[in-house]
DNA sequence: GTAACGGATATTGGATACAATAACCGAAGT
DNA sequence: ACTTCGGTTATTGTATCCAATATCCGTTAC
């Protein structure tokens, strides 16, 4: 007979908490860009020493999340509007050509889910949780095409710009705009239709990277 | 009247000093894929405390050069043919895309640079000094394109593959036919051709794909 | 008043020491 | 012979302590 065995922190090092802890406050804008992030003080929050705070701080700045200099710590690393336009040009690139590969490997299961992050976004109520069902929402449909390697960049450059896409979801008819717009895309991806759904795909990034570019240049 | 001043060190920290000595060793093949790295045995070749060496590994874990598993240790990551599969289609998309744009922004400096590399590698005398200079050559029509993200993107692919890249241009024809392709690439590029460099691109990494995958496969 | 110098304080980088875990090995029992 | 248990060793994860550097602030010279 065989005992009920539980996980008990099997792949969790206190480096990787912490630091999955940061990434998620920096991803979700709660860390302003430039803050500081002083080693003693995490310590302190995670009741550890500084050993594994300073392991984390190395893996975000590996990341990109996060801006080292040497004696004077890390900052939260912003983004200047020149990276953030080819960003979402790169973005365009990268996720357009994933959908199209997707759309031929979606089974009824990935169509559903899509379906159900779609409504949750639509009736959720603040902006963080339209961010975090938006991105579940794309991702889900990505995943189809089991290019690991694709998604796994793809996943990196959204934690660097997660933020940004949650203000601009912020933004009037932003919400409504990108709720249009996934319909559209789930549409094609249901239909089969892999050049439609990669088409609008674009279409939804460069419209909202033309939309930020806008918003900051207003600034 | 000012003083020359030179920066003594200013950007090199322990840490980043011995993860750019592994992430060299492993680029160029001589730390094997699953060989075990011992962070006291790293330690004492640089004559530190296993501190920054944790550090260095870190980063290469966040690299993909390592993986890391809990009390066990590093190990240099290998690939799948699968993964290698799946990356040599992302490097034909995304060095596809920059060469495009960056062919109209070529200067003659540019154009001069790339022709030394090639004609250093074509004169080079081994295996390893070919996968430099053919990095070299690639890199610098990829910089006249000025993204920086996708560039950055490229070399950490880079970073992940090269070795193979390596060990691909060791064998039969290789060689010769890397550069008789690199000479089409230039000539395109000299043209102002951006389309046609962008085909041949993809043709000479999607080629050595197939390549390397018919190698894995007589293994 | 202002700029340059010097010391006090805060913060990071690194070394040492200890705790936790895995791998290995040998002995005992069946 | 095979398995299982216990201990020993090797290796990694973390805490504590010290060194190196930057920042702040008062003082002083002009």
């Amino acid at each position: 007979m065989k005992i009920e065995s539980v996980d008990i922190a099997l792949t969790s090092s206190a480096a990787s908490i912490i630091c999955e802890a940061l990434k998620k406050a920096i991803v979700e804008g709660r860390l302003k860009d430039g803050e500081p992030l002083r080693q003693d003080e995490i310590a302190r929050l995670f009741n550890t020493s500084r050993i594994p705070v300073r392991e984390a701080l190395t893996m975000l700045e590996q990341q990109g999340l996060v801006a080292t200099q040497r004696y004077k710590g890390a900052v939260v690393a912003g983004i200047s509007p020149e990276e953030a336009s080819e960003i979402w040009e790169f973005r365009a690139l990268v996720e357009g050509e994933v959908i199209e590969a997707a759309v031929p490997k979606m089974t009824a299961a990935t169509l559903d889910e899509a379906q159900t992050h779609l409504a949750a976004f639509a009736s959720a109520a603040g902006p963080m949780e339209w961010g975090d069902w938006n991105r579940k929402f794309h991702i889900v449909l990505y995943r189809a095409s089991g290019l690991s390697y694709h998604l796994s960049v793809i996943e990196k450059t959204l934690d660097r710009v997660d933020r940004y896409i949650r203000a601009q979801l912020s933004l009037s008819n932003g919400l409504a705009r990108a709720d249009t717009e996934h319909r559209a895309i789930l549409a094609a991806c249901a239909a089969g239709d892999a050049a439609a759904a990669k088409a609008l795909t674009r279409q939804h990034i460069l419209g909202a990277k033309a939309n930020l570019l806008e918003s900051l240049h207003r600034d």
